[in-house]
DNA sequence: CCCCCCCC
């Protein structure tokens, strides 16, 4: 039993009970609690898909509050980041007056022990007497100082309607239930004004997206609202949104994370914000250029880079309906050493004018797979430059330090060089793989597989290869020793090098795929020198060897090519890359299709 | 009410 030694912020949730929307001292706190329970809460019966939150019970270790986590945490429940009794410090947080109550949202974290004694007995606020340590595990009671996730009371009226009053609504908080509600938020894109025309009639839209410190939405106008707000509403500005339709949002369509969505009306009414404090800034939740290729193809990120080179605008031809469409091409290097194109398209391109190296900071990019890794800008992506941020300047002090003179590493092709791992996206059956006949045209094919080995081919596993620095070539034994053609030598002793056959299955078919000394090394877990002077020593044990082998089941980058022996021809798998199953991506890998798109 | 985000 870890007994902690970290203590609690002290009385951090009687001043949270206490606090007002105003006390910017206190929401600049960064407390230490522990968490009692963490509970899934449904929206207010939606029609749609509800949106997930959490409510988080907190302590200090005397009394107890509760907080709701904002949405972009709700990762840290899924992956069991957090869960009870964690202690965790509170690295950022708001407080909002909803109907007169209070609602904490969590925007921040650090776990500094996952697991935990619970620490004291804490009590709720306010609430009656003898009740206290029975309500640590429940939903706090009424009395105490939250709300529900979403504020409910449909015709109750709304402080926050009329003036520049303390209750400015929380972007999370929106939802169709919710009427006489009004944000404060920063525009942090813009779309151009687009026109259609299509069966139901034409038309013309624009969109943005608004963003406070609980969350972000987007905003669509409609014809003649165009008119009325496209000029009003700019870039980085911020502003009071009020009387807008909030809609189911079509996540497939939308890189914006919220369940809903604003309809921009005639009725709406949107007041710029002149204050100069406590307006909300943009989010980040920035991917190194290194772990880009951990990401999935189509992933949407957030990157804050160099710019090392600026291309020129050029003219591509769209395949879809041959009209031209201009693009330019930004290199962007960090401080892990990664470099990483990104292409602006259209109006994006055209405008970028930033020259001399900037720093830049891009919300909402998409993953594309050209040349291992690469970026795409969307219309619903923001750019920052030379923002004023610490990780932009730290970012600025390594380029001057050390940066520039760096020679940066691209991330290379699917698979293939170091630490490049197996991508999902290309995940085929091995039924598939062969329906889709690759290999059978002139061109190599790749593709990736998870497959079991069912059966090794035991003879000729191995072979006496050249034992100087990637030469490989096999030797052949002569009087004084192992002799290589390739480099006219001959070595005392040649180095067991693996070339191996195997019979892999999934729930689909079977295949036989083929492997060198790398994957012999991974699957026996010895070099192949090692196995051969098992094999000399006890025959059986290095058959149990191989044995072993089998009947494990890996993640394969195989390429699939053509091959003629006998004047037959024939599709060979060759192994590319071998990697062990790691359960923990699988699993997340099966949750992220479930939340894809493709499975709504 | 759009829903494309493109090319090598």
């Amino acid at each position: 039993m870890s007994s902690p030694n970290i203590p609690l912020t002290e009385g951090i949730c009687e001043r949270l009970n206490a606090s007002d929307k105003e006390d910017e001292e206190l929401w600049n706190t960064t407390p230490t609690v522990q968490f009692l329970s963490i509970k899934k809460v449904a929206s207010s019966g939606a029609s749609g898909a509800p949106a997930e939150r959490h409510r988080i019970i907190m302590s200090d270790g005397v009394h107890f509050v509760q907080a709701m986590l904002a949405t972009q945490l709700n990762y840290m429940v899924e992956e069991n980041l957090i869960g009870k009794n964690t202690i965790a410090i509170i690295e950022r947080m708001t407080g909002n007056m909803i109907q007169e109550k209070r609602l904490v949202v969590i925007l921040g974290l650090k776990v500094l022990q996952r697991e935990a004694a619970k620490i004291g007995s804490p009590a709720p606020l306010n609430s009656p007497p003898g009740q206290a340590q029975q309500q640590v595990e429940v939903t706090t009671p009424a009395s105490t100082s939250s709300v529900p996730a979403r504020a409910p009371a449909v015709g109750q009226q709304q402080r926050a309607a009329g003036g520049r009053g303390p209750s400015v609504f929380p972007i999370e908080a929106l939802s169709p239930y919710q009427n006489n509600w009004r944000i404060k938020a920063r525009v942090i894109q813009k779309s151009d004004i687009k026109t259609y025309a299509n069966q139901r009639g034409d038309g013309k839209l624009f969109s943005v997206t608004l963003m406070d410190d609980t969350g972000e939405i987007k905003a669509t106008a409609f014809n003649a609202v165009v008119d009325d707000f496209y000029d009003k509403l700019q870039e980085d500005k911020v502003y009071f949104v009020s009387k807008a339709r909030v809609n189911l949002a079509k996540k497939k369509f939308s890189t914006v994370s919220n369940e809903y969505e604003l309809s921009l009306d005639r009725n709406t009414e949107i007041e710029e914000c002149h204050e100069t404090t406590n307006l909300p800034v943009i989010r980040y939740n920035f991917v190194k250029l290194s772990g880009l290729e951990e990401l999935q193809k189509d992933a949407i990120c957030d990157v804050i880079a160099v710019v090392k080179e600026v291309g020129e605008v050029s003219t591509i031809t769209m395949k879809s309906n041959n009209k031209p469409l201009e693009k330019r091409e930004l290199t962007l290097v960090d401080e892990t050493g990664f470099s990483v194109k990104l292409t602006l398209w259209g109006k994006q391109a055209i405008q970028f004018n930033a020259t001399d190296q900037p720093i830049i900071a891009f919300k909402g990019v998409k993953v594309g797979d050209f040349g291992g890794r690469s970026l795409g800008a969307l219309s619903s992506s923001s750019m920052s430059i030379n923002p004023d941020t610490p990780d932009a300047h730290a970012l600025k002090g390594w380029f001057i330090d050390a940066g520039a003179k760096t020679s940066f590493q691209a991330h290379t092709k699917a698979g293939t060089g170091a630490g490049g791992g197996i991508r999902r996206d290309e995940m085929r059956t091995i039924s598939d793989v062969k329906d889709a006949q690759l290999g059978m045209s002139d061109k190599t094919d790749w593709f990736s597989t998870r497959a079991t080995i069912m059966h090794i081919k035991a003879d000729n596993i191995l072979y006496p290869a050249c034992p100087s620095e990637s030469c490989n070539k096999k030797v052949v034994s002569v009087s004084e020793g192992w002799r290589c053609e390739k480099c006219d030598m001959v070595y005392p002793h040649p180095q067991y090098r693996y070339m191996v056959s195997m019979a892999v299955a999934d729930y689909t078919g079977q295949a036989w795929f083929s492997g060198f000394n790398d994957v012999g090394d991974l699957i026996f877990g010895m070099s192949g020198s090692e196995l051969q002077e098992l094999r000399e020593r006890d025959e059986s044990k290095a058959t149990e060897v191989v044995t072993n082998a089998q009947c494990h089941t890996y993640n394969f980058s195989c390429k699939a090519s053509q091959d003629s022996w006998n004047d037959q021809t024939r599709v060979r798998y060759g192994i590319h890359k071998i990697q062990p199953l790691d359960y923990a991506v699988e699993a997340r890998a099966y949750v992220d299709l479930l939340h894809s798109a493709w499975a709504q």
